[in-house]
DNA sequence: GGTTAGCACTCGAAGGAGTTGAGTGCTAAC
DNA sequence: GTTAGCACTCAACTCCTTCGAGTGCTAACC
């Protein structure tokens, strides 16, 4: 009552044991079972008192007047930025990631959606990945594939991906001809910023190639297209089922409720953008949320960054009282594993300024 | 009590108001309230006499004894098999689903996934899509498309589906030498069925082409993935997290319990794998269903066929006392309108036999 | 003979009273 | 400053009652 200022030692040991407590039970945690549980040399009346002051200062508070006490989102706000253990190396999670990681390296999307599965499956909680669309594409290669006589295949190689559409012409075409529009294709957008695709350019390779302006318009289509998918971010979820094991619901409309939300996009733009420009990891937690929706959950976000851009990110979404200590530092070895495996392996876009001094 | 043939005329109403009712109702359904909704000029009582009947018969089955009576499979089954109207056109969701397919039309992956998707949409239960492996693939054309110094975009066109892979190469090489190679590979695998790419074509490439075995190997690993990629089976469920909003699920562990059972593979197996040879649906409630998790639900799948080829299926699942009519005429008209675009238009297989007669 | 009205009976669902136990706050003693 | 002790609170549980929808059966009706 006295004094309101700073935690001292003692307050924080019986907050991170409270907390702790909470996040394994999911009940709210008496005074008792902290003087029992933990060998603190101290009574459960003492403790009581702490606690008190704890729910005073505001880090703690109680769900009616005889119960135990539940962490606030300050009490989980002083746990995340003070009392977890810095991460833990997992060699045997390592080399397991590793290999589930290796397959997919060759594109950031699938990459990034293997890590969103990854993380989910260790945390068990909701993973939510994003690719970042990269405001300015830039097309690093055309290519059109001949399917058979009437479709084409457009791939487009922008930066640390590759995406593709089929299309189908107004009239049959000889793979020859693909071929060697392909290259006329390729010779007008290759390394050009995706702006400069204009129709303008139709009429371009229309007289060069000698080509009709309607057989060209599917293909430019289908590059609209693939552009358009490179500035699209992506979103995806992963584990969604397994927050049905988290026993905070007990009921199933609050189930409902969830996953409605969790589909809306406006709120996974919110849990995306949570980041901010740091290279860290984000934590934001229950009230914290910018959504309602979210105040009983709170979000760890990391973004990956390769070559100071930001590819992508994966956010866990749990419960408030989720396993901050597994969910942080798996999050942070992920993203230390992915970011340093990108820089000195595969990857298209890292190989740019390498000369081909060893070329067959 | 004298006579237990088959249903006469008045039984098989009753029987079918009853089923209409539980179905929207989910509730057991009295006699009392199928006097009152439909005016069959009969009094609760006798409809009561005709219930217990319909129940000595196997049709119906109460709960408890003092409660309204409830279908049972045999019941639904005749309800089924039986009192359907036929399925009838919705033009205003044909527009809705022709528009959502055309852009997917062109690789039978994701069509059926699009497929799924609506039909998910449209019912409100999980739809469970599976693309056919087809047995025996035949590569149609294979390409390779430079991507940078070291990176090669390997893309194998089967019927009907376009597989790719990006793989890396151990040394740098130029595109044109790719482009080159390109045709190589081309030449010698196309209209060859899968089994043909072993390791000796690998000999006669690097002859061919002058390269190195070891520029050639991650080449053709990217062609058996691919072909793998094409062997097997997918599976996908869409809408999963609809089903929450059923009322059977009053408890979360139903739901959770549901859940863990629609991921097991062998359950997916037989849900997919129930339609027999016919190129109809397949219909299959409650406790017909080879799985004993699957005895409160009712499965509703239809197989795809073009060309006399199964291409895949998609099924509903939902529970027992699911919308029957719903379902059955939206999978019926899907598969309808599928297979019939995919005869009439575009997917690359189709082309096959046509002549390029207006070539350009 | 089929249909109907009436009545006693059944049984789950809903609601309320009493009990239990974990937990608190407060006070007084150490 | 710490602790023991005690009165108090309140959700959770159990037990009990009530309520009502629905049944089966019987006797009367057309």
């Amino acid at each position: 009552m006295e004094d309101k200022k700073e935690l001292d030692q003692r307050k924080a040991m019986i907050l991170k044991a409270v907390i702790d407590n909470y996040i394994e039970s999911f009940e709210p945690v008496g005074s008792r079972t902290i003087a029992k549980r933990y060998d603190m040399g101290l009574s459960s009346a003492t403790i009581r008192n702490e606690m008190a002051d704890l729910e005073e200062m505001g880090y703690l508070s109680s769900p009616h007047t005889s119960s135990g006490r539940v962490p606030s989102t300050k009490g989980y706000r002083t746990y995340v930025d003070n009392m977890l253990k810095p991460a833990i190396e997992r060699p045997e999670l390592a080399s397991d990631i590793i290999s589930k990681l290796e397959d997919k390296m060759t594109e950031y999307g699938k990459l990034i959606r293997a890590c969103a599965e990854i993380i989910s499956d260790i945390t068990q909680y909701i993973a939510i990945g994003t690719t970042k669309g990269s405001g300015k594409v830039i097309v690093k290669a055309v290519q059109l594939v001949p399917v058979d006589d009437q479709n084409v295949l457009v791939v487009m190689v922008p930066d640390g991906s590759i995406k593709s559409k089929l299309v189908k012409l107004p009239a049959p075409i000889s793979a020859d001809r693909i071929i060697g529009l392909s290259s006329v294709f390729n010779r007008t957008f290759s390394g050009k910023p995706a702006e400069f695709i204009s129709l303008m350019s139709i009429n371009r390779i229309s007289d060069e190639a000698d080509i009709a302006r309607d057989m060209l318009l599917p293909i430019t289509d289908g590059i609209f297209d693939c552009i358009r998918q490179c500035e699209a971010d992506e979103f995806f979820t992963e584990g969604a089922s397994r927050l049905l094991k988290c026993p905070e619901f007990d009921s199933v409309d609050k189930a409902r409720d969830f996953i409605d939300m969790i589909q809306d996009k406006d709120v996974l733009e919110q849990i995306v953008n949570l980041s901010d420009d740091e290279s860290g990891l984000t934590v934001s937690i229950g009230t914290e949320n910018a959504s309602d929706g979210l105040s009983d959950f709170s979000v760890v976000s990391a973004k990956f960054n390769v070559d100071g851009n930001c590819i992508g990110s994966v956010s866990v979404v749990g419960p408030t009282r989720m396993d901050y200590q597994k969910v942080i530092s798996s999050l942070e070895y992920m993203k230390r594993m992915l970011e340093k495996k990108a820089a000195t392996d595969a990857g298209p876009k890292l190989l740019e300024d390498k000369n081909g001094e060893d070329q067959i």
